[in-house]
DNA sequence: AGAATCACG
DNA sequence: ACGTACGTGATTCTG
């Protein structure tokens, strides 16, 4: 045995508990520990690869540790209910795993992972604790390492202790981690420590007299403040009772072979069977489990008639088409072999399906899918947005009557979840998975060049697209119910459907880009670049790689000793932030020029440059599925980042054009999430600021800091503009101390005057959150959700949770206005016979390409559009200006 | 694959 | 005492 991994289960469940969003079986049962316990085990298996493991549980109902100390009080908090009846599932997989699990009756997992990593480092094998209790660190030392782990903002980290590394952030040895907790107590463990004592004072104390014994022998010293003198004292008994009470025994009763730890390879049907049960179809995917004997899939039974054609000319297509009717088609898309699928219910007892494959049609192929997609039919489909590009890019315009999209309805249901495929949620809403094909990354199914071979790929990939089609219908049937009983019906069918295929459109047109500009741009960089290099390299007094943030910190902080703070986890921070404080060195001002140059030369001049199509213009992707708030994203490339707050960035505008004969429009809303936090807040005061028709920033800077309009500074109007940022952020003293350079004193005064002159303000803070609490979501004014399970974590988690509850509706709420603006804005220009289209948005700018003549009309209709898709009680204002370039037209 | 950095609203 | 703003995506380095 080389290397031996201890986890400790308690720990790591409620580590997981709190870091994974809710989850159930599809019998209801809370399965979101359970998975988050797997997902981190899995990542340790892979990250450290052990040779042997074992996890321990807690067994204290009578722990002798706690009845003997005078500090023990029955106010261990018993675990949620939710949480409890998780436990037992997870014992049973890890059973089924023949994963060796410990317990002891009376005894702790702490005691048994100490036990056990002193004998494994005793017989030579390297430990590794895993846990997520701080107090383990104290079994730190040789062949011994302890892994914390943290759950932040849902996310699990680990953070890896050897000696080096304790001694590193503590300053003593990890067994002195016991004097530590003695000193500051550890609320979670129940360990009372020094009353009065925390972590900064115990932490100096530990450093100047090494140990409990020393601070106590040392008492009489000068350099102990008064009152910590008092309250050390008085503490004293609780001191040492806490010593014991942190101390883990390593000398657990504990009979345990090694040889039965040994890291189980090979998982059984037993597992498989669990795995099905709870709906954790990942991780049978990612083990590769079966059943144990091999057994057909069950598959839902159909009692009807199925007919299934794939028709070879467009007659057989006509006649295949004709039992549609009135009914919703649903389709079905193969990317890899531009194969389509149609499936429709012509009656209750009736499936009927249409494949159509390139490969065996025979008739003009763009006039069948015409025929497929006929405008008259109502359409459904799962990622229609990309179905209905596949058909702009083969000369079919086949956006008309969507009317469901099971992704999108997935997405309105829950804005959060990890992904929306079919299989995902026909799994967690129908209780099945459609028959899918294996076409994932590329679609090669066989590379057999055999002709009978490829009729029965065909067939094969044909039957389950055909199926992919069906699941569509039976997600409809589930999920639009609930669209409705969650009050979206609107939001999905006037705003979300319809954008799809706004969007298609969009993504199809592209935007023209000036390739040879584009080129010159990244190419006119080059010789700075080269120059601050080698400038750089002379002020280091060696050659290192600039790009490397470990590098450049060591050169900074370690070789030039410029005073800098140790921030991240792995090393010095050397962000614009904080290289922006040393910027007197002219190292520092060469970094950040150099920082500046090599963005934009890698991520935008030669980034773009390698997407520009053959056509000459940018075809990015929108993602409709992927924030939590509503907003659109944009990926391959992303057109919503192109730089624009510096000078040089902001030339690359330049290279994004209007065609021959064109021009942009382009248009945005002025300050539209401060207008909807003034409209949803209903504040008075804020209203009539934007009513007036002044600069809201600088109204809000005559309030905040009592002068009158005229006197307000340009400095005034920047830190009143941070305000009202941070205020839709829902900020804290601190960071707007950080962002506009005071003090945290001067910042929570600002926020403090504000809020006492926006009252609606602060009583909207306070009753959305409470609304958040009762209601476990927050909407926008359209009824899109974001469900805060946040709101329930401990502090950190639900101080984000806080912050997520104020911003959501208003940044949620401005996406859904400027998207129904985006319907309306296609809607009119095709209504009014204007060539003009809709090129790209970019959360409250949109840009719409036309002919040159038509530009004072488009101008016009965005303004209106925008301006008019919602009457609130404070007007939107959007300003249009138009001209040859990105760059002229904003 | 994750971390750090930096571009945007 | 905690730990520090909401929402994104691309590039580069590193283990």
């Amino acid at each position: 045995m080389k290397k031996l991994m201890l986890i400790d289960g308690n720990s790591l469940i409620n580590r997981a508990y709190f870091g994974v969003r809710p989850l159930s079986a599809p019998d209801g049962t809370p399965t979101n520990a359970v998975y988050g316990f797997l997902a981190i085990l899995q990542k340790l298996l892979d990250d450290e690869d052990p040779d042997a493991l074992a996890v321990a549980f807690d067994r204290r109902e009578p722990t002798f540790r706690h009845q003997h100390s005078a500090a023990y009080k029955a106010t261990r908090k018993p675990m949620p209910e939710e949480l409890a009846v998780q436990m037992p599932i997870i014992k049973d997989i890890l059973d089924a795993m023949g994963v060796c699990r410990c317990e002891l009756p009376g005894w702790e997992a702490d005691d048994l992972l100490g036990t056990l990593s002193r004998r494994g480092a005793e017989s030579g094998a390297e430990c590794v604790v895993v846990t997520g209790d701080k107090d383990a660190l104290q079994l730190v030392g040789p062949r011994v390492r302890v892994m914390n782990v943290k759950t932040r903002m849902g996310q699990t980290e680990t953070v890896d202790y050897d000696e080096a590394r304790f001694r590193e952030e503590y300053g003593f040895d990890p067994p002195k981690m016991v004097d530590l907790k003695a000193l500051m107590g550890d609320t979670s463990d129940n360990i009372p420590g020094v009353p009065g004592v925390g972590e900064k004072t115990a932490l100096e104390l530990l450093r100047r007299f090494g140990s409990l014994d020393g601070v106590y022998a040392g008492l009489g010293d000068e350099s102990i403040k008064k009152g910590v003198r008092a309250r050390l004292e008085a503490g004293r008994e609780s001191a040492y009772d806490s010593y014991w009470l942190a101390t883990i025994d390593r000398n657990a009763p504990l009979e345990l072979p090694f040889e039965d730890m040994e890291r189980p390879r090979q998982f059984g049907g037993a597992l498989y069977e669990q795995f099905k049960r709870l709906g954790f179809s990942k991780f049978i995917d990612k083990w590769g489990l079966k059943p144990d004997a091999e057994r057909a899939p069950e598959s839902a039974v159909f009692e009807g008639t199925a007919t299934s054609v794939v028709p070879g000319t467009g007659d057989e297509l006509a006649a295949a088409l004709a039992s549609v009717g009135g009914r919703t088609v649903y389709y079905a898309f193969d990317a890899a072999h531009g194969e389509f699928a149609a499936h429709w219910s012509p009656s209750d007892t009736e499936a009927a399906a249409v494949l159509l494959s390139p490969e065996t049609y025979r008739d003009d192929w763009t006039a069948a899918l015409a025929a497929l997609f006929a405008p008259a039919f109502k359409k459904g489909g799962h990622d229609v947005k990309t179905l209905q590009r596949a058909l702009l890019s083969r000369g079919v315009d086949g956006g008309e009557n969507w009317v469901f999209d099971g992704a999108l309805a997935g997405y309105l249901l829950d804005s959060t979840a990890p992904g929306y495929e079919l299989e995902k949620l026909t799994l967690a809403y129908c209780g099945f998975e459609p028959y899918a094909p294996d076409t994932e990354g590329g679609g090669q199914m066989t590379l057999s060049l055999d002709g009978e071979n490829d009729d029965e790929a065909r067939a094969k990939r044909l039957a389950a697209l055909a199926s992919r089609a069906a699941a569509s219908e039976a997600l409809e049937t589930a999920l639009l119910p609930k669209l409705r009983e969650n009050g979206m019906e609107e939001l999905f069918e006037r705003i979300e459907m319809p954008l799809c295929a706004v969007l298609a459109g969009m993504e199809h047109r592209g935007f023209l880009a000036d390739r040879e500009a584009l080129r010159q741009f990244g190419e006119s960089l080059v010789g700075r670049i080269d120059e601050l290099q080698r400038q750089i390299w002379t002020e280091a007094g060696e050659e290192f790689n600039i790009n490397s943030p470990k590098q450049l910190g060591t050169i900074l902080f370690e070789k030039l000793s410029l005073p800098g703070g140790k921030k991240t986890k792995t090393g010095w921070s050397t962000n614009a932030d904080t290289l922006e404080r040393l910027r007197y060195a002219p190292i520092v001002g060469d970094v950040l020029e150099y920082r500046e140059l090599t963005k934009l030369k890698s991520t935008y001049a030669d980034g773009l440059l390698k997407v520009i199509g053959p056509d000459g213009r940018i075809h990015t992707s929108f993602q409709m599925t992927v924030t939590a708030t509503g907003r659109l994203s944009s990926t391959e490339p992303n057109l919503q980042n192109i730089p624009v707050r510096r000078e040089l960035g902001a030339g690359l505008r330049r290279m994004f054009t209007a065609g021959e004969g064109n021009v942009l429009v382009d248009a945005d809303y002025s300050q539209i999430e401060l207008r909807l936090l003034a409209h949803i807040s209903g504040d008075e005061n804020m209203r009539a600021a934007f009513l007036s028709g002044e600069d809201v920033h600088r109204v809000t800077a005559a309030q905040v800091f009592g002068i009158p309009l005229e006197q307000v500074t340009a400095e005034e109007r920047r830190r009143a503009k941070a305000v009202n940022f941070g205020i839709v952020y829902g900020i804290s003293a601190f960071s707007l101390s950080q962002d506009i350079g005071v003090t945290v004193a001067e910042a929570r005064a600002y926020m403090d005057a504000y809020l006492e002159r926006f009252h609606g303000v602060r009583d909207y803070q306070k009753n959305i959150v409470e609304q958040a609490r009762a209601d476990g979501y927050v909407s926008t004014l359209f009824g899109r959700r974001r469900y805060l399970p946040e709101l329930k974590g401990n502090f950190t988690l639900r101080s984000f949770g806080e912050r997520v509850a104020l911003n959501m509706p208003i940044q949620g709420t401005a996406a859904d206005v400027i998207k129904l603006a985006m319907v309306n804005v296609e809607r009119r220009l095709r209504a009014e016979g204007l060539a003009a289209r809709l090129v790209l948005q970019v959360h409250d700018e949109l840009i719409v390409e036309c002919p040159e003549p038509e530009a004072g009309r488009t101008a016009a209709l965005l303004q209106e559009e925008m301006e008019n898709a919602v009457h609130y009680s404070v007007p939107l204002t959007a300003e249009a200006k138009w001209g040859k370039t990105w760059a002229d037209a904003h």
